[in-house]
RNA sequence: GGGGUGUUAGCUCAGCUGGUAGAGCAGCGGACUUUUAAUCCGUUUGUCGUGGGUUCGAUCCCCGCACACCCUACCA
């Protein structure tokens, strides 16, 4: 969209010197028909890719108003409809032609008799393909079978394609193109539009939801100085004015606790973080959380503020909280579940006694068994959780809050005022996938920095993914923050479970890949 | 990172433990004024992912590589 735009007619060779990705004779025809349409529209002084024909109205809205009526009394009433979209299905006869278009809302079939639109439009019709884009306007009438249509008396070729789509009855099949060239999938799955519609209303329930309890939504760094508010690798840049490293995000959480020591009490933030790891269903190395912080509450709070903020999504989303996800069924509609690390293990993998679970070098020899091999430094705590992660973890199908986290892995979180060994933490699992993650947030400056130190301990013992030490943050703490919850949610594994998609790939519109070739 | 499976025409897919490939759709030409994946007649199109090896001969057997998907690991 540049300032040299104007009524003249652009010079463009064809194909000359430019590189294509992957010509064929298909798209070669194309652009030979293309070429024909420059030299027509070069003598009639009109151009090839025209933007004056505005439509008037939507495919769907014309089939809820009218796909219902009687052909005897809307055929006489020769409504009008202005419609737009990309030519999908195409069936020619000698005199007169069906086509079906596809605009944002939905499919609409035109009837294009050559009587009525004249001859030598109706010969170029003909040699349109699937995929172009086309304007048309006429008058709705309903077919000997009773599809509702348009009566066709002015047709536009609007933008010439000149790809070819998938095969019409089979659509997309390949994988690899879905995600790598997400506009053919959505041009040609319903499925496909349909997630990601679901995905905004998710979205939008969520911060509609968040400002409904006076929530501030805010935007803090993506670009740190120091990594910090998660465990996990981060992704390194450089910033060159400045000569410095910086980090993708792994988290918003410092920053956001930051602003409740400003004083705004309630904030939240949903945007991408960045974590420099592997690849999964369940993994993307960009992903979108929603995190949020609330003064004076704590992570009972927050579970039950959690719950309904997933529940609101769900229902915005699919019209209902009782969901089904690979065939089986999940209620979000009723309070979810809480349960201790030790309680799930029990629950879950009930060979185990109490006596047992307390004895650290017993779980440790147990979890090697799972072929995991705990830290030295690990305590009971953090050995439990390796238990729980093995044991107990995928089987947590309905939503399940898992509370009591050990200190040692929970650098940011409050320790219970009872049980100094553990904090007040919870995550929650959905279909065995962790969905969020929570917790009354420590506002003890000196015990955030001894926290900090003892992850510089273990990040010089080998633990990759310790934290650093985030000066600032401890002198923000330092001016107080009042007693806080704070949790995050992953929003695209929510998503994942609201529109029941296997893969976190299919509710991302462009997910990460290889690079081709 | 480790393991498994896959890659054949533009698309969707066949292809017999080895003799250099087929169908449908799309395209092109023709017939057809109410079709529904329109139908009918005719017809074009392939470095069989890529590089080696075995063989008289490889889409097919063996090895490497690329990419994808699934499982697994780290994590959310």
């Amino acid at each position: 969209m540049t300032a040299q735009s104007s009524n003249s007619q652009p010079q463009v060779e064809s194909t000359a010197g430019e590189p294509h990705l992957d010509e064929n004779h298909v798209i070669a025809e194309r652009r030979e028909k293309l070429r024909h349409l420059r030299e027509h529209a070069q003598s009639s002084n009109t151009p090839v890719f025209p933007n004056d024909f505005k439509p008037e109205h939507k495919a769907a809205d014309l089939q809820a108003r009218y796909a219902e009526a009687d052909k005897e009394t809307l055929d006489p009433q020769e409504i009008p409809a202005v419609v737009a979209g990309r030519m999908m299905l195409k069936r020619v006869m000698g005199k007169a032609s069906f086509a079906t278009i596809q605009d944002s809302t939905g499919r609409i079939q035109l009837y294009i008799a050559r009587d009525e639109i004249g001859e030598a439009l109706y010969e170029s019709f003909k040699h349109w393909d699937m995929g172009d884009i086309v304007g048309a306007r006429g008058r709705l009438f309903k077919t000997r079978t009773g599809e509702l249509s348009v009566h066709v008396t002015e047709l536009r070729l609007l933008t010439k394609s000149l790809r070819p789509l998938p095969e019409k009855f089979h659509g997309l099949q390949d994988q690899e193109i879905k995600y790598r060239q997400r506009y053919v999938d959505l041009i040609t799955s319903d499925e496909t539009r349909a997630t990601f519609r679901a995905r905004s209303q998710v979205v939008t329930a969520i911060r509609q939801f968040m400002n409904q309890n006076e929530f501030l939504e805010v935007e803090t760094p993506m670009l740190h100085p120091i990594p910090g508010g998660a465990s996990a690798k981060p992704f390194i840049t450089h910033h060159n004015a400045l000569d410095m490293q910086m980090f993708m995000r792994i988290a918003p959480e410092l920053y956001l606790k930051r602003l409740i020591v400003g004083g705004f009490e309630r904030v939240f933030e949903i945007n991408r973080n960045f974590r420099n790891e592997g690849l999964s269903v369940r993994h993307n190395p960009e992903f979108t959380m929603m995190e949020f912080y609330a003064a004076y509450t704590d992570y009972q709070w927050l579970m039950d503020f959690t719950e309904q903020c997933i529940r609101a999504a769900a229902i915005a989303a699919k019209g209902t909280a009782v969901l089904s996800y690979a065939g089986k069924e999940v209620d979000l509609s009723k309070p979810f579940e809480r349960l201790t690390i030790v309680g799930a293990i029990q629950k879950y993998a009930p060979q185990y006694s109490l006596e047992q679970l307390n004895d650290a070098e017993f779980v440790r020899k147990e979890l090697l068994k799972f072929g995991v091999k705990a830290f030295d430094h690990a305590g009971l705590g953090a050995l439990q959780l390796s238990l729980f992660e093995e044991t107990a973890e995928s089987q947590l199908w309905q939503p399940t809050y898992i509370i009591d986290y050990p200190v040692e892995v929970s650098p940011l979180a409050r320790a219970s005022d009872t049980q100094p060994e553990i904090t007040e933490r919870f995550e929650l699992f959905i279909t065995g996938r962790e969905i969020a993650n929570g917790f009354s947030e420590l506002n003890d400056a000196e015990d955030q920095a001894a926290r900090f130190h003892a992850q510089m301990k273990a990040k010089e013992a080998g633990d990759q993914e310790a934290m650093f030490y985030d000066a600032d943050f401890i002198r923000a703490l330092e001016y107080g923050m009042p007693p806080t919850g704070g949790c995050g949610i992953g929003i695209d594994r929510l998503v994942m479970l609201i529109t029941d998609s296997p893969s976190i790939r299919d509710v991302i519109l462009f997910p990460h890949m290889r690079s081709e070739q």
